[in-house]
This record gives structure tokens, sequence and C-alpha cells, in this order.
DNA sequence: CCAAAAGTGTTCAGGCTACACCCATGT
DNA sequence: ACATGGGTGTAGCCTGAACACTTTTGG
């Protein structure tokens, strides 16, 4: 998806363009970088973090893992291009998505100025398979403690991602978007510990994930191996704006 | 700075370019949003948190007053952009700044495509000189209780970074950017209540802000007025640094 | 001496931390 | 019966909230 233009990082550009009412101008005008939106998506799945990269098929940095992303198109907004790069290369429909920051170093692509507008996005496990769907452009999952040497700087994009997601973890009731809709007390915890870096008290931990009132448990009970079997919950997103028009503060 | 390409908001573009190397290519591109940045520069002032903007000399909303900002040159960084049309259009020289968020909303400018960058900056009353000097542009101080109407969405983006600001605030000691160097505890308290909006407890707030020991006391104090004179302080960015490195939590 | 802001300590309640054992299940 | 994770309560500590009077200055 990529286009090459050229070999030059600087070119001088004349701009023609056709005026849809009919009319021909011709203007000189500054030169445009190009736009494209990256997007680091998380899952979290083997009790780590992921990342789902995809292999470039062309150059530069052919065979390199990257984000997904691409260019965005004029007549569409930044988050419209970031979900149809991330359904054209990765097949995940819809998901949670938010900016995370633009980055503009000069000469971050080697073909010519690029400018682009990271998103971050998280997925539940059910969206994982996705990725076998549409084989599309080789798209892989990686435990972010192992992340392959990436294109451009999608390292630091990343990074940055990471950071933000920590952050955001600590204070926003996110963390569900990255668990199945019905999930037990042990994952979350086990979430929070892999992206906080942190372990954390099991009791403390309910107690304090419990008193928001924002988990309903349900009727039904997790079974997986030789144990008890848990108590599973959903996130009762209702709840959450409604505590949260009243000034509502969750942390951790 | 801003060109008027266009009435109409979708056009057709052929682009030629003039490689450096002397070769000359005709090649059809897709068209390319214009990029550029918005600063929403913040200080604070007669107990009130301010911004600065600028009034419009050309059309679109010539003669409404607007945030400073200006198109991005495809070899300098967002950044460079933000502060040199910072200092183009405000005078104002080295002052924090950041990257707020980029805006795309696809008729935000009615001349044509154009996706802005937004900034906020944090000025001290010593910068504040800067719109008396140079005059460019008729650049003036609104308290953010009462902006006047804004052009383009400049609205939405000052709505943006106040709430940014409101949660940056919080969370790390950016307060003392929109102080004078040398300050009282009564007008970081005052900072801190105006921009948050809520009344502060003297005690509480001496007792905690102190107990993080990033305000160094000087041998000086304030005098001012029929009362007792009170005791200055610095921030102490070097122990910040130092503090954050081992995980420290800056909070209120 | 009056007005105006600076400065200062204690008490109480609620939240956070640390910590260890029984429960339900599958094999 | 045993291995495996699920589930639970308490006590001490610390932090945040509430609260009122004295000090220093200029006029």
């Amino acid at each position: 998806m990529r286009l090459n233009l050229s070999e030059s990082n600087f070119a001088l550009y004349f701009v023609s363009f056709l005026h849809f009412h009919g009319t021909m101008k011709h203007i000189y005008e500054y030169p445009r970088a190009a736009l494209t939106v990256d997007c680091v998506v998380f899952g979290f799945d083997h009790a780590e973090l992921q990342v789902l990269l995809i292999q470039r098929g062309i150059a530069p940095f052919k065979g390199h893992w990257a984000l997904p992303g691409g260019f965005v198109r004029v007549e569409e907004t930044l988050e419209a291009a970031a979900r149809r790069e991330l359904a054209e290369e990765t097949g995940l429909g819809k998901v949670f998505l938010e900016q995370l920051y633009t980055f503009s170093t000069v000469d971050r692509d080697p073909r010519e100025r690029v400018i682009s507008v990271a998103y971050y996005a998280l997925t539940k496990p059910t969206d994982h398979r996705t990725q076998a769907d549409t084989d599309a452009d080789d798209a892989q999952w990686f435990s972010v403690s192992q992340v392959p040497a990436l294109a451009f700087d999608h390292a630091e994009i990343l990074h940055t991602a990471l950071q933000r997601l920590r952050g955001k973890l600590r204070y926003e009731p996110i963390g569900f978007e990255l668990l199945p809709p019905k999930f037990t007390l042990s994952q979350l915890q086990a979430l929070y510990e892999a992206v906080l870096g942190t372990d954390l008290d099991k009791r403390n931990f309910r107690k304090k994930v419990l008193s928001f009132d924002l988990l309903l448990p349900l009727d039904e009970t997790h079974r997986e191996g030789a144990h008890r079997p848990a108590q599973l919950y959903r996130f009762d997103p209702v709840r959450y704006d409604h505590l949260q028009q009243k000034g509502f503060h969750f942390e951790l």
C-alpha cells in the first residue's frame, strides 16, 4: 500500500489540480508531507500482552515486521483510516481504538517526508481468529517482550503505546477491552500484572475491583483444569457512564 | 499564512515533481491533505487561567479570534512548526510545549482538506510581555471563562486542551510552568484552584506539596500589600528527575 | 490598631497493605 | 488423595479531610 515516490527525501513539487467545477488551475504550492496512520494492536493471551505485526512485502524494510497501517485518504478522518487499514491488513473489525501520538521525525521514512498518526487498539481474544481468516499480508501476534526488529520508527511508536496503555490501565477501566466479554477475576488480575509488570495481592485486588461495582457476577462459572470453577463477571458500561458523570475516579 | 487554494473541499490533484538528481518524473498521486499546527497557549494571571488568541486578518473567519498556528513545512518536525508559529505570531520563545491531539474532521476547514496537529503551551508571566513587543497579528489574552467565538474547530481544540491540562496538573508537576520562577505557595494553590475549579484546604495543600520535597525555599520573601510577606520557593527539576527515576508518583 | 494574607498541628475516619487458610474440582 | 487454582477476613498503618488561631506587615 505504500507508494514509492522517490529515493530522495526532498523534492520540489509542482501541483496542478483540476477543479471540480471544471475550471483548470495551475498553482505553485508548498510541498506537502504524506500522511499515514499506524496501529499498535494489543491483545492478551498466554498470560502475556501481545502486539499484532505484519510482515512487509515491499521495500523499504521488505521482509521486516511492522505495525499495520497505511496512507490516509483525503476524504476520510484519521480514525476512519486507521479502522480501514486494520480491516484490510488484519481483518479486525470493531475494536477499542484511540489516537496515540503523531510522529514527525524528518527522516522517519527513507522514501520521502511522511508524518504518521499512531493509534492503539485493544482487542478481545474473540477477535484474534481474524488473523487466521484473512491471511492478508501475514499478520502475526508477538509477545511484547519478544518483538522482532521493526521497520521505520515503529519501535518508538510501540514504546509510546506501551507507556500509554500502562498509564490508562491504572486510571480507566479499559482492561476489559483485552478480555473476553465474560471473564474471571483471576484473568483480570493476570492482565493487570502482565501489563503493569507488578505482582498484585489477590485479596486486595478483588476487594478493590469489586468495590467499584462495575462488574456484574454472572450465573455462570468458568471451568477449566482440575480445580474449583471460577465465577464469571462482565463489565457494566452503563453503570460506568453513570458513575463517571458524578465525578467518579477509577483507579487500579 | 493560510493559502486559499480552492473553494471546493475536494479536488483531484496531479503532482509533477522535479527530482533533485535531475531526472524528471511525472506520476499520478493521491491528493494530500494540508497539515497545520495549532497552539493552545495557557497563561495564569489575575487568579485566572488565560489563553492567548490571535485575530484573523484574512478569510475565512476574517476578524474572528483563533488559536495561533499555521501550515507545517515539509522539512520541519511538528514541534518545530509549532514553535516557529508561536514565535512568528505571538513572539513567544522557549515555553513548555506538548503535543495534544490531531484533529481531522473532514470539513473542519471550509477551504480544503486540512488536518491539524494541536499543541498546548504553558507560559510564565515573564513571557507575557511578548504580546506587547510584537503586535504581530493582534495577539491577546483571554480568560478561559470568557473566550469569544473561535474560528474553525478551535473551540473543540481548546476544550480538549483544558481537559488535558486538568488531568496533567493532577499527576505531574507542571503547574510551575505557569508561574514565575520564584513563587509563593499561595500562588501555587490559587493556580490549582483556578485550573481544577475546586477549593483546596490551605494547610493540607501546603503539607502535601512540601512533602514531595520538590520545592526549595529561597532566602527571599514576596512582599506585596499590607500583610505578612510570603516565603518564595522555586521548583527543583533535578530532584524531580531523580525521584521520577525511582518510580515516584506525584499527585495533586 | 485594623485589615489582609501568611503560616502552622491535631484529630478522626477510611483506605491500603500485609498476610494464611479452606474450597471445589479433575485426575 | 492430591494437585491446582478459586475464594475469603482482619489488624495495623498511613493518608486524606476537616478544622481555627497566631503572625507579620502596611496603612
